[in-house]
DNA sequence: TGAGTCATGTAATTCGTTACATGATTAA
DNA sequence: TTAATCATGTAACGAATTACATGACTCA
């Protein structure tokens, strides 16, 4: 079955971004760049490229094959995609509905020992602090270039940044909360 | 078709904490309490809640029927609907994989004018302020109540407040940085 | 008397994920 | 020679959303 919506715009963008790509290359840059607020995968990929290249939005590029060379096939941007995509990035963004499981266990948190909320916390803060470790590197990695190549990735990083610092914050604020009423109990 | 998955454990979560209810008083108390990390809807709401007295993990209650009192199904957890919920709040959180439409259109904002980047960043912005109020005004009648009624609730709601708030401060730090650019083209 | 809300559902669709499947090339 | 990685896909399933549908009661 084919899958088009959200997935095709992702994969129209990054091919404007890579000037010409095979699925797997996509695969590999999406884990790279926005993996923290967009991940697609191969079984999304292929069949995507393939209604896309029906469409006639994305085309296959003639591959020079060198000796040794693997078979790929490698995509790039028609005209009319690259129409697609803009048209797309200039409309309004949806705010995706998320759902939160920590949140909702939390939430429901009266009716389990106050030690269960807290152990669920404090495994969210370590991943979170694996994460915003991540970030850093990639901040530093990015400083080292001058360059405007990084411009808008930059900016979409300090977006995760924020979001996992004040993530973390909330984490030590609740458990402290959470710890003072256990010690109250 | 049987809903099942996370929606189940959300519905016998707020049995849990309302005793008894109706699909349609889970509803509304879902949109009133969880709708910024959770939310369901009536189609979800009660195929769920079949499945789950066929499971025998919730069961309808006898209703007293007062003169004008319309036909309801109220429902209530079993023990064993008790269980399973518990069992599952014991259990590790995941982390949902969220999709962030804004970041990757602003990811991808080197094909579009700048303008366009820094639009749908005002909008957002526009809707996190008001998020913010609405999460203020919660706060505000949470604050009167000295009880430890809303104790959960208060730690899911600073969540939403940290969240909320440093998107905004990425809003305006990202506008400040797109103006810039702006400026220099 | 008509809008709003209480109240409960079904059908169709959308779409993404997981599991399954295969084979070539490369580096240790 | 074997593990890792390159490379591309299909099949089945799961699960949520949207649209569709209906009817009773209440308040202005």
């Amino acid at each position: 079955m084919a899958k088009t919506a959200k997935s095709q715009f992702s994969i129209l963008g990054m091919l404007g971004l890579l000037k010409k790509a095979s699925g797997y290359d996509l695969k590999k840059h999406i884990d790279a760049t926005t993996q923290y607020f967009w991940r697609e995968t191969y079984s999304s990929i292929y069949p995507v490229l393939e209604v896309l290249e029906k469409q006639k939005l994305i085309k296959k590029v003639e591959q020079v094959r060198k000796k040794n060379d693997r078979k790929r096939n490698v995509y790039t941007l028609t005209p009319q995609g690259k129409e697609a995509l803009i048209n797309w990035l200039m409309q309004e963004p949806e705010n995706i509905q998320l759902r939160n499981e920590l949140m909702l266990k939390i939430f429901f948190g009266k009716m389990v020992p106050i030690e269960v909320s807290i152990e669920h916390i404090q495994k969210r803060k370590i991943e979170l602090e694996h994460r915003l470790n991540h970030f850093r590197e990639i901040k530093n990695q990015f400083s080292k270039d001058n360059s405007q190549e990084f411009f808008y990735s930059l900016i979409t990083l300090d977006h995760g940044i924020k979001l996992v610092t004040s993530s973390l914050n909330w984490c030590k604020d609740a458990i402290k909360t959470l710890k003072s009423a256990q010690r109250k109990k």
